[in-house]
DNA sequence: TCATTATATTCTATTTTAACGATATGGAGG
DNA sequence: CCTCCATATCGTTAAAATAGAATATAATGA
């Protein structure tokens, strides 16, 4: 019970559901994310921290960047399930296409390094 | 996407989820479920309401007796979704089993009409 | 019509959540 | 060792969620 709350809790925040349906169409760090949803970098960080310790998101360090990636779900049949529907669901929702619309402009090389 | 937050955030709360689970074996009243999970008659109403206003339950009323039951959710993706995952999800629960082998004590001619 | 009873709603207190600014942490490079 | 910068954590505040007691509502039966 306590996972599947978990997870549902995570997927309760228009945010932290933007950032999966973003985490579809590439990796991202932290100041892209925060770029992107347009939060406070201490928000963006906790977002991503919550999807992590649902088992939604992974990531991996890479210098000072952290790479967030969606989780492969191997380990969570709550995961595997809302992360295969997310594929499709939201997907003509016009939040998530106006961001998507956005996200290749979004890159870290013109956000971060000052 | 506010549709979707809606159910999600109607299953982030471990009673409603149980409500579900005990759903999904009958049809039950207000007062059977504030007996069977052990809250006072306000909250097993608002919680129900919740998970109405998500689509995830429809109720008929019987004389005093308000009927609520699981929705088909025809009409909504993630709604047909969960309820479906939710058939099998959460069955090996402790909390859940112990909820579910006392149910068939749990009947309104016994609570109310008291 | 009046009393009863199951349910809904209101009120209040408590806890949880979400946001941001400020500060701390920890690699990378000089 | 010191600085810089991306990220994480802390502190605070405001909004939302949860709970139960008290009250209102609506349907039934006398």
């Amino acid at each position: 019970m306590r996972d599947f709350i978990k997870v549902m809790k995570a997927l309760s925040d228009p945010n932290r559901v933007k950032m999966i349906k973003l985490l579809q169409h590439k990796v991202m760090c932290v100041c892209e994310m925060q770029e992107a949803l347009g939060l406070a970098q201490s928000t963006a960080s906790k977002h991503l921290k919550i999807l992590e310790e649902a088992d939604l998101i992974t990531y991996s360090k890479e210098g000072l960047w952290v790479n967030y990636r969606l989780a492969d779900g191997s380990d969570s049949p709550y995961v595997a399930n809302m992360l295969g529907n997310l594929k499709h669901w939201l997907e003509n929702d016009a939040d998530v296409e106006a961001l998507v619309e956005r996200l290749p402009g979004i890159r870290r090389e013109f956000i971060c390094k000052g």
